[in-house]
DNA sequence: CATGAATGAGGATTCATTCAT
DNA sequence: GATGAATGAATCCTCATTCAT
């Protein structure tokens, strides 16, 4: 998955234009999705013609991929910060009513789940979702494997591994969650989301 | 639950023609998404002219709408079998792996990523979702409250709502999950699945 | 080089329509060049949706191979009939005015040119016209070499490859000419020719 | 002629950069065509950028219309050649096997024809390529004329219109014909081409 | 002189929808 | 009821051309 498209003279003014679209395109995929959203919506969010953006991308697939490669890379980027924590099992717990609040977030979860969505069917957007995703669960498992370790709790290979996807499905599940209910009580539905994760963390 | 679409002649013929028409969309939408599948597509897998497909229903926006209600309807039903169950807390638990087995069911996942991404930006979609998943929390709200007060737990609003959306959010989770990581060890998923259900429900 | 690229219910019709659109583009291509040509206006021409066009052709490049197939074809209908003739010898240098009159028709000369020239780097286009142009050659040969056997001349290999080309390109070369001299003298013209075809027919 | 195209501060230094862009152009032209080859794509060829070659040429028309001019030049120059040999009615049939292997070259007749073709529908490109023509004409008309005085042959105006017409014919047809069929055996056409010729010079 | 970023009109193609038969 | 021919608006994308720097 390239980062960089086209070669320009300036590549700070080319990278200050690509966030431009990026930008602008995810402002458009959260109103419309990928499909819904035009090229000339995007372009003028972006504040620029349709055709300058093919300068920049080499179609409206590169930039639904270059969009979801940027946002997949944030997961991430939560992993490097709980690796930071003293005790990461015990921050998690700690920190879930932050994470229930950040992925209730209406800015957030309508792109999650059009990605998600997307990757269903796009070849090209499953593999970049997919890679991320080994590349997640692989910091995570160090992440956990450590942590129980000092804890003195089981970290053979089908715990983790089981332990990893329901850790997460719980989160993405939030997203989902949140368009069938958006009225979702959010302080309950966090305190049930700390009880399940305490329960998995530390068995 | 806009049922009533056109007058025809003979309700039923019309009512075996928009099955038929429904049913060949399941499986365009499966393959190629709302918007990906055209009309002609699904005419073709219906047996049926494009044109006529009008004479049952409105648009294609109206089968989306009549689709996503009715696969809306199988988690009422989901919640009827639960209500039959003598322990339903307890069944919850033992049947994890059951559930897990079947959200990770490639038939499954892909039309409900693809209902809820198109929730999250089609009003008309999203009311029909909206609907659905409150009678839903109604119809398990129930069954959690009469079951928990057997067992003497805690039945306060606050608390059944956490639990409700935790646990549906922990399952619809699943859908997306299976997206992410299409390699998902069941067996240990459905082992943690289960744990958080018991610390969750018993809670 | 398929010949029907649709189905249709009443195959007639969309015989028909073909032909339209077509006769169509063959005056537009005829004005503007194939890529000239756009398909708004050979639909307009056609006197039908730029749309429906594509019920009948995959696509513009479809339309241009279908009309080059079409008029590739009319060098086969000519060898049919000199294969009738007495004597074709005789009668290629008798008719030498009335072919060079038809090559400097307007309504020809034109698509000629552009049919060439767009093989000279459409690959696609090329396999059609050197196909058709195997096909001419196998049946000009024929014709050939039973004439001159008939009047004693030499019928071998590289006699016959010679005059094929040097006679085909004397011909071709007319619908060249008369873009760049449209003021030519065709009676003058035409004597030339037939001095030119006798003395290689009869070599 | 018309070759003032912009007024420089260096005239010499934009000859040279209106060659530059004309011999990219060519190598563009006959790669793609005169549509098929993009101002990026010359810009590219030419070391030179898009917007500066507007500072040369006024429009990509512009470029083609020169183009054209420069490559109908060269008929002039045959001519020249033409004139300066003893017995030019000799030398033709003599060189017949050199400008038929000139004229296959696979260098050429793509241009060639692509001119012809242009010149077909463009108006600009055909009152170009007919004034070379003319002016082609006059020239040759006066080497036969002459040539043929000396050997006691007609010159009268009608035969030199047919003969001269006639000769030019042969040759152009061998672009078009090479298109057709790649594989033309050259040397019995040349064989073909020279009976041809010696048949209508010496008539 | 020279660049290449930026524009916007125009092109091919798709597709939901209509309607005569 | 049922067809599929027909429409035309909308979409993505290309490319000649302009212009600030």
């Amino acid at each position: 998955m390239s980062t960089t498209e086209k070669r320009h003279i300036d590549p700070d003014r080319a990278l200050v234009r690509r966030k431009q679209v990026l930008d602008a395109a995810a402002a458009c995929f959260g109103r419309s999705g990928f499909h819904g959203a035009s090229m000339a919506e995007i372009s003028k969010a972006a504040g620029m013609s349709a055709g300058h953006i093919y300068n920049y991308f080499d179609s409206k697939d590169a930039i639904i991929a270059a969009f979801v490669e940027q946002n997949v890379e944030r997961v991430s980027q939560l992993m490097r910060d709980l690796e930071q924590q003293a005790d990461p099992l015990q921050s998690m717990v700690d920190d879930a009513p932050r994470h229930v609040r950040e992925h209730l977030d209406p800015n957030t979860w309508p792109l999650a789940l059009e990605i998600s969505a997307e990757a269903a069917r796009n070849p090209k957007i499953a593999e970049v979702v997919r890679d991320a995703d080994v590349r997640a669960r692989v910091q995570f498992r160090a992440i956990l494997k450590s942590s129980r370790e000092r804890h003195g709790l089981a970290v053979d290979s089908d715990t983790l591994d089981g332990l990893l996807d329901a850790m997460i499905s719980l989160f993405q599940g939030l997203d989902v969650r949140v368009v069938h209910n958006p009225n979702v009580n959010e302080p309950a539905l966090a305190r049930y989301m700390g009880i399940a994760m305490k329960a998995m963390l530390f068995s």
